[in-house]
DNA sequence: GTACTCTCAGTTTTT
DNA sequence: CTGAGAGTAC
């Protein structure tokens, strides 16, 4: 550890210049090196830039080694720019082994050194999401509970939000669980637990659990003792965003030298259903008592429309702590607010306004489109693909989510872990090798006989003469081959072995003889996995990145417009930003508005307002297309909160203008057994829909509709009798219907 | 044990 | 509309 801070020594930086970027409030907060520190600042203010220079100014100084200091992110994203950030302040320092990261990759590197204390190995595995649910499906089956009516997402969801609040299944009170799942979710919650160690893994919460247990454990006072020696100064970023069991951690953690410097904004609390709790930031005076708290208000990034507009929705808000950006600018442009027909056409505007930045030189690497939901990106990436567009959807269908990298990676843990009974499952009849339900239960019900891990019990079945021989001789094959890459691992490279276990199981194999389409893809998805793996020193190394960043890094140097949630943006900013969908159900969410946390949602409003610094477009929708039906949308109530004069409102096809909620332009048909329509083939956001021929006599198929049979064609419009009786609502502006 | 068809429920947001 | 899971026929 002492060459680091010799590195630093040796690098010619005066800690002056590390400052002289700053505006004294900021100075002011970087500079205060000892005891606890409150940036409390607004969007764009550079606070995570005070706390990157404050780390690297600790170094800088010569009060901390870099050992000493534990900074702490949300996400990936925001620790790897902390840790470049840091080491060019330095001059360029290796960061290798500092311990900045998240949360859960912190906690996990922690609970790696202590994990005996909890009943598991060092070794121990992380689980996934999709692990987590099959897990607690299966106990809840086993406890007949019926899965249909309590999906197994709910009981995850049980057992997250006490996670959340760091209560262990005997700290569930009997009112915390009322009568769930008829009273015997406390119970799952138990089995799942022991479970979970019986296989030597934990899942994202238990990182932290753990840890709290280990650290609140007087008989492990030494663990506790020795992290307040190495760890003198905590710093966390986003405030704002802890949950109950991070907030514990980090009090821990920071109890005997309290040098702790947090920055968050209250404002910009998106994270409350996933148990993120405000009042941590409300509490820390009382936390720390000789706290100081610094005020961030001067915004860097926006204009002052934009700004304004961001200032004024989030004024709504009744529980804040309140303060108000501002900002040195003048110039700036009125915030462009846009009604349009449908989603399709949504995707059309925005494209050609994307067009039009693109003739003006801005590169698309400035442009981002900004959605409430994940499902949004779909029309925009359909339209971006007809007009070739560069864009990039970020937190989409993941990497490490696809089936066949899940499947490689349980091979990979199923060798590194052979008790990983999950990984076990997943494989063991992929590719076919004729083990079916049928042979795993009997796997089973060894393993529950005899309490141990279903590998084990292959290994010890096989022994027997009680399996079907020509089972017993796949099973015997494949503990062979497991055996051999186990004993590979350590005697050559890993990438080269994960080449041999994916070649030798049969899975490549299985995928070259798919005739489907995306065998191809899969195909290159997995030789993109052996190439990420090369950058970790061992399987063991790869694996753990893998379950805590689900996302590969990919370099292109192509400019591309980023598509993303509002909650993904958060931290980031772009020049132009679009924000689609204003809508009341989409944007507050339905979920939302029923359950009346419209200010949670407005401060994601607040956040996407401010992610924007040159030009803002907002844009709702009077119709779309949900679960395959059209419904017709009012605007947000968002749109109305924005101060009239800084928006400049547009429309095209002169249905929408002004703040208005746009009028009723639609009527639901039901007549009979069937629907006759025409339609104009001259309105492209409609006969898009359509699908077929313009023949009469053959047949065409709605989106909406169904199939249906086209009756006569007169000019640009088509007369179609559709099969069944139309129970949508349709655009009467484009459609008649016959009577 | 596998392959195909049918039904039905689902859309927030994520480490 | 789509995908998962169940049910059915080989």
């Amino acid at each position: 550890m002492a060459s680091y801070f010799q590195n630093i020594e040796e690098k010619n930086i005066n800690s002056s210049d590390i400052l002289s970027e700053l505006n004294p409030e900021q100075q002011e907060a970087v500079e205060q090196t000892e005891g606890a520190l409150l940036v409390l600042a607004g969007a764009g203010t550079g606070k995570t830039r005070v706390l990157t220079t404050r780390l690297a100014h600790l170094l800088k100084s010569g009060v901390a080694k870099p050992h000493q200091i534990m900074a702490a992110t949300f996400t990936n994203k925001a620790a790897m720019e902390m840790k470049e950030r840091v080491s060019e302040l330095l001059g360029g320092v290796p960061i290798d082994g500092w311990w900045i990261g998240t949360f859960h990759s912190l906690a996990a590197r922690m609970l790696r050194q202590n994990a005996e204390k909890v009943s598991l190995s060092s070794n121990f595995t992380i689980l996934d999401m999709d692990d987590q649910m099959r897990l607690v499906k299966q106990i809840a089956e086993l406890e007949g509970v019926d899965t249909k009516k309590f999906p197994p997402r709910l009981l995850m969801s049980f057992i997250d939000n006490w996670k959340n609040k760091a209560l262990l299944p005997e700290n569930v009170s009997v009112e915390d669980a009322g009568d769930a799942i008829n009273g015997k979710m406390i119970k799952i919650y138990h089995l799942y637990q022991s479970r979970l160690k019986s296989i030597n893994a934990c899942d994202f919460n238990d990182l932290l659990l753990h840890m709290i247990v280990i650290l609140k454990n007087p008989e492990h006072k030494d663990v506790l003792d020795l992290y307040h020696d190495q760890f003198r100064y905590l710093l966390i970023d986003e405030y704002q965003d802890t949950n109950t069991a991070q907030y514990l951690w980090l009090r821990l953690l920071a109890q005997k030298n309290k040098n702790v410097c947090c920055v968050g904004d209250d404002d910009q609390s998106i994270y409350g259903w996933r148990g993120a709790e405000v009042e941590n930031i409300l509490r820390f005076e009382k936390d720390f008592p000789n706290a100081k708290i610094v005020r961030l208000e001067q915004n860097y990034r926006s204009t002052p429309q934009i700004l304004n507009a961001a200032n004024a929705v989030i004024s709504n808000n009744r529980n804040r702590m309140g303060k108000k950006l501002w900002s040195a600018g003048t110039d700036g442009e009125k915030i462009h607010l846009q009604g349009v027909w449908d989603g399709r056409q949504e995707a059309v505007e925005i494209s050609g306004e994307i067009e039009a930045l693109k003739q003006k030189d801005v590169s698309l690497s400035n442009v981002a489109i900004l959605v409430r939901a994940g499902f949004q990106t779909r029309e925009f990436e359909e339209r971006f693909m007809t007009i070739g567009l560069p864009y990039k959807v970020i937190g989409g269908p993941r990497f490490y989510e696809r089936r066949e990298i899940r499947d490689a990676l349980a091979y990979f843990r199923l060798v590194v872990q052979p008790s990983d009974d999950l990984a076990f499952e997943r494989i063991i009849n992929t590719p076919k090798r004729g083990v079916g339900s049928v042979a795993l239960r009997q796997l089973y019900e060894f393993a529950r006989e005899h309490g141990i891990s279903l590998y084990d019990s292959c290994l010890a079945l096989t022994k027997t003469t009680n399996l079907k021989p020509r089972l017993r001789a796949t099973l015997l094959e494949l503990i062979d081959n497991f055996e051999r890459w186990r004993a590979l691992l350590s005697e050559e490279a890993h990438t080269q072995t994960a080449k041999t276990i994916l070649e030798e199981s049969g899975y490549i194999n299985m995928w070259k003889t798919d005739k489907s389409i995306e065998a191809e893809g899969r195909l290159e998805n997995l030789e993109e996995l052996t190439g990420a793996m090369a950058e970790f020193e061992n399987m063991q190394d790869f694996l753990e990145h893998v379950s805590l960043v689900m996302e590969v890094q990919k370099n292109t140097n192509q400019a591309m417009v980023t598509i993303m949630t509002l909650h993904g943006s958060k931290g980031l900013e772009f020049d132009y930003v679009f924000l689609p969908g204003w809508e009341e159900g989409t944007f507050p969410s339905q979920r939302s508005i029923d359950e009346g946390n419209l200010e949670e949602e407005r401060r994601l409003a607040y956040v996407g307002l401010t992610r924007a610094k040159k030009k803002l477009h907002i844009f709702h929708a009077s119709n779309r297309l949900i679960f395959g039906s059209w419904k017709q949308l009012t605007p947000s109530r968002f749109i109305g909160e924005l101060p009239e004069d800084i928006v400049e409102a547009t429309s095209e096809n002169g249905f929408y203008r002004g703040h208005q909620s746009c009028s009723s332009d639609s009527f639901s048909i039901n007549q009979g057994n069937s629907t006759r329509a025409v339609i104009s083939t001259t309105s492209n956001s409609f006969t898009n829909n359509i699908k077929g021929s313009n023949q009469v006599g053959h047949r065409v198929s709605h989106t909406s509709f169904g199939s249906g049979t086209i009756v006569g064609i007169e000019g640009d419009k088509l007369e179609v009798k559709f099969d069944r009786a139309g129970r949508k609502k349709i655009m009467a502006r484009f459609v008649e219907f016959i009577t």
